[in-house]
DNA sequence: CCCTCCGTTCCGCCTGGCGGAATGCCGGCC
DNA sequence: GGCCGGCATTCCGCCAGGCGGAACGGAGGG
């Protein structure tokens, strides 16, 4: 049974995935030099991944990524079924703590920020909604790893708290969001720096989660 | 001069584009049927789309669309470098008027929600972040196709109200949001249903819109 | 127990996709 | 103003990547 798969397409796909954070718009030769592919090679996928809007195409040849991943993407992050529970719930608790305020979902061995409100007072993670991280350390990753089996949760704690787990200088505080059935949804977290997450707001935050994740539950 | 595309790629793409708000997940024999592909096609284009994410498949066989679309989706908003100075200025609209607040930006000829806060009244148009529409009728199209030219704004009003012109049951105002040399970057939009828009709320917002545009505004 | 439909695998066929070379253009430098 | 370097684009011969019908096994429903 040899590894079924089309070439030509993970070619297209790499040319999407050249884009980051400090690469939002390439020229071709630019585009050649991060994937590695030819130029005539990067205009014929290009063409195709213009058509269907995966990219778009300045007058100027400069290539970025096009507005058909936003809308696939946030159809993606609409399968989870959230509708609009989540924003507002994770906007009271930015309001009753000051701090940034996450949703997250596991995919894979991975965690994903599907919704995020920050902190008006700044000072946090720089961490964006699409943004997605390892299952390492931090509260959020325990909590998805930890509460993934319905059958295995005895005598876990609701809260888990991270002190500098993952980041030295930010408090993590999350716990899960369950559905009518227990399935596991997501983590609920709260986070911002040390300073400001003393043992006080880590308790007020530890108070407030799990009454705030049974506010979004759904059946 | 051929018109250079990849064939391959487009079928793949086109696997992606069978979902929909009402397909979150199919079966190979629904894919199969909405694409007109064969299902061994399917099966070689998804496993490499699987293989970068861009779809997954559950232990039963359904596909859903993967966790990379998310990520190049908000890549893609990010390209429009409008960080975190947008949602703070639209739940401020929400929080003053009750209404519904969205950011829109204009892609060839449609314009694409990028943010979008909710009232908490409801009552409002049932269209999310992602969605695409028209520029059709409608205040904020009228905005992203006026001011799209700088040297073309002699006497232009800035705030632009439609009753009911692309939804018959509701109200829109909206005004344009420039960049520090001009540019139109965005259209801000307040919208509800016609009972709560009455003249005093149209008045309302067409005075808050524009400096709250204007606290959007950067170089 | 049988039938239908689904998912998967196989394999011969052929054209889709490739990439090096050539060309034209543009901007920068002398 | 001319030259040079680098970029984008086009061409075309080559070949292996991608295709899809057929067959098979399994599962679920009647």
């Amino acid at each position: 049974m040899r590894e079924e798969r089309v070439e030509s397409v993970e070619r297209a796909l790499s040319i999407l995935e050249a884009f980051g954070s400090e690469r939002r718009a390439m020229s071709l030769a630019r585009l050649a030099e991060e994937t590695g592919l030819p130029k005539p090679t990067i205009l014929r996928l290009s063409a195709s991944l213009i058509r269907f809007g995966h990219l778009r195409r300045d007058g100027d040849g400069t290539f970025r990524l096009g507005p058909s991943l936003w809308r696939l993407g946030t159809l993606y992050r609409r399968t989870f079924g959230m509708g609009d529970a989540v924003r507002p719930v994770l906007r009271a608790l930015v309001a009753e703590t000051g701090e940034s305020a996450s949703y997250y979902v596991r995919e894979g061995d991975e965690r994903i920020c599907l919704y995020r409100e920050l902190s008006p007072r700044g000072g946090g993670q720089r961490l964006d909604e699409g943004q997605r991280l390892t299952l390492g350390p931090g509260a959020s990753s325990w909590v998805l790893l930890s509460w993934a089996e319905p059958h295995a949760r005895h005598g876990l704690d609701r809260v888990r708290v991270s002190r500098g787990e993952r980041n030295p200088g930010l408090v993590a505080v999350a716990t899960p969001v369950l559905a009518e059935d227990g399935r596991l949804l997501g983590a609920l977290t709260l986070s911002g720096p040390r300073e400001r997450m003393d043992e006080t707001a880590q308790a007020r935050a530890a108070a407030l989660l799990p009454e705030a994740a049974a506010r979004i539950r759904m059946g």
